[in-house]
DNA sequence: AGAAGGAATGACAACGCTGTCATTTGACTC
DNA sequence: GAGTCAAATGACAGCGTTGTCATTCCTTCT
């Protein structure tokens, strides 16, 4: 049916290893036999056969992505990353969404890596901060890159991808002080999350450094949902002294708490100020819009994915020993009408 | 490393093709000798190799879902779903998202499908209503399933799965007029998707099925997002005798709608009414939530998937003749209180 | 008891590629 | 111009499974 490495070697009169070399970059093929290779490589069409690949070489060009998280733009967004890198690559993705607080998690992980026989696996949160779901990955020596929260890696472990949450959390916190806001809430989202850790000390750092009090009563712990918007911004509000800004955790909460505001008559942003975290698509389209802090999820799944096959890679030729340097993203302010007194 | 067929084979007692048999249901096989190879697979945790599995056998067990679609629910929830019959058959799944109006969206798909040996694909609107991506997959024999719009297959094609958007969108404009709405509004999405044809069908059907006339300048055309809804409802609140109710083509539209009736200071659902379409997770979170039509989207895509399973095996077995019945689903109405006058 | 014939099982090649190792080529030396 | 050695290329086995076809094992019938 269609091209095999047989007929493309016949075609350019060398023997099927040279054109094996010429499709796996082996850079020990003359120059003039590359390109006759490469010129009947393209007039049959010519795809190599996956199959055959995997099951004669010893890696397997397919990448997994396994993770937990109800945030559907978030997850695409990383799809569309990954994939983006993993077809630049001659890679395949499997996506394996799964409850992260499952019995058999692990087993479940494990069992799919080996039945795909799965090179390498792309993690994030949470399931990329659960020590035991590492630590079983590290035992059974399957490779994987995390994405987590955080500005620092770890001297020697596995390579990771960071995405700063202090320092967005921070610029948040002070654009809310630089609108001439000195008593702000802040509304958490689950504590497992690393994320939520990060942005929290963020928004303590701020405060800090403007000699602003922390008060703890202005602080409230939920979960990264709307419905711990609303029920928090209904407890920030009827405090004695409430606060005239909120920092939620994430836009979801944010959105919860504009709800619960509105039902409660208060005007954002002229009486109430309201910031979200990660830029959601709906975030433009509440009312008034979110200001919120943008992450490229995309550029950090594709950073995340060319770290692991650069791993890959590396242990392939055998020179295991320098770890990759972790990129660190930062996400960025952006500025809406729900902060916005001007 | 793992265990594989030979070893199966060897511990059990038997060839290594017996153990084949087994683990391909082939139901020759003597129910003592099964049981003795079951116990072996079971024992040494084998897996078949899939790669192997691929090379040999005449059948790819891989599914490759292509889509075009903005709304990350959707796919998320399509994934999800494929993804359950997909484990349950020992099929995987390759995603692979894509720009439908793009030049070579054609080639694009059918160079998936054979450089991943892919044994069928599951189409989502609008690739699914896509004459000339149908035709080429038709002539490359590649099998597909399509989920669309509608309430009859066509007699001989190829498997399908419909959903039935006429009829949900009869059964919201019928809530409409039963909350004593008797002018009322339609925001169309893009013309291209059969459902925006559907469901204005539906509304239209409801409209006169109840006698009420229909006002040619009470539809307007959009595409399904945000801002068709803010600016739409903008048109027909400044009309001379303006609607009490507006149906909008997804929940999206109706976000908008609502958005832009709040920045005109109109009452939601006091003055105006407002109903949406598919039942997004954010559909609940409006304000007021909104009323719209639940489509078990997982569900679909499960079925689609089982179709095309089943279409797949039949053409293994060569009974390709009898075509397989579509299945209908109807999305369901769900009240809310952006249409509750109560 | 022997023959016949279907059910159950097995032997072996083949799928398309990569790894290993042998062979050829060609550039460079003296 | 013969000798040396690295670079380039090739021959061939083997990866783990399935398809084909041959063989063995029962069961049933005469």
């Amino acid at each position: 049916m269609s091209a095999t490495i047989k007929s493309v070697a016949e075609h350019a009169g060398v023997s099927i290893k040279t054109v094996s070399r010429v499709i796996n970059n082996e850079g020990t093929v003359k120059p003039d036999t590359l390109a006759k290779v490469q010129a009947a490589i393209d007039e049959l069409n010519y795809k190599p056969n996956k199959a055959a690949r995997d099951l004669a070489g010893r890696d397997n060009f397919v990448l997994g992505y396994v993770y937990d998280n109800p945030n559907a733009y978030y997850i695409i967004d990383m799809q569309k990353g990954i994939l983006n890198e993993c077809r630049a690559n001659g890679y395949e993705l499997l996506i394996h969404p799964c409850d992260a607080s499952s019995r058999d998690i692990i087993q479940e992980i494990l069992g799919m890596v080996d039945s795909a026989r799965l090179a390498g696996l792309i993690l994030s949160p949470p399931l990329s901060e659960m020590p035991e779901v590492l630590s079983a990955l590290d035992e059974k020596g399957v490779r994987y890159v995390r994405i987590l929260s955080g500005s620092e890696a770890l001297e020697n472990g596995p390579p990771c991808v960071l995405v700063n949450d202090f320092q967005a959390a921070y610029q948040i916190t002070e654009h809310l002080i630089q609108q001439g806001h000195r008593d702000i809430g802040f509304i958490a989202g689950e504590k497992q999350h690393n994320s939520t850790i990060e942005r929290q000390k963020g928004f303590a750092a701020a405060l800090a450094a403007h000699d602003l009090p922390q008060h703890p009563e202005f602080v409230i712990e939920g979960t990264y949902s709307f419905g711990t918007g609303v029920e928090s911004i209904e407890k920030l509000l009827t405090l004695p002294n409430s606060p005239t800004a909120v920092f939620a955790c994430n836009d979801e909460i944010a959105a919860g708490a504009l709800f619960g505001a509105r039902m409660r008559g208060v005007d954002v942003p002229a009486t109430l100020a309201i910031a979200g975290f990660e830029n959601s698509p709906f975030s433009r389209q509440t009312f008034p819009p979110l200001t919120t802090a943008s992450q490229p999820t995309d550029k950090i799944a594709q950073r995340a994915t060319s770290t692991l096959i650069q791993s890959l890679k590396a242990r392939k030729l055998g020179n295991d020993k320098q770890p990759i340097p972790a990129h660190v993203f930062v996400p960025e302010l952006v500025v809406r009408e729900s902060t916005n007194r001007s």
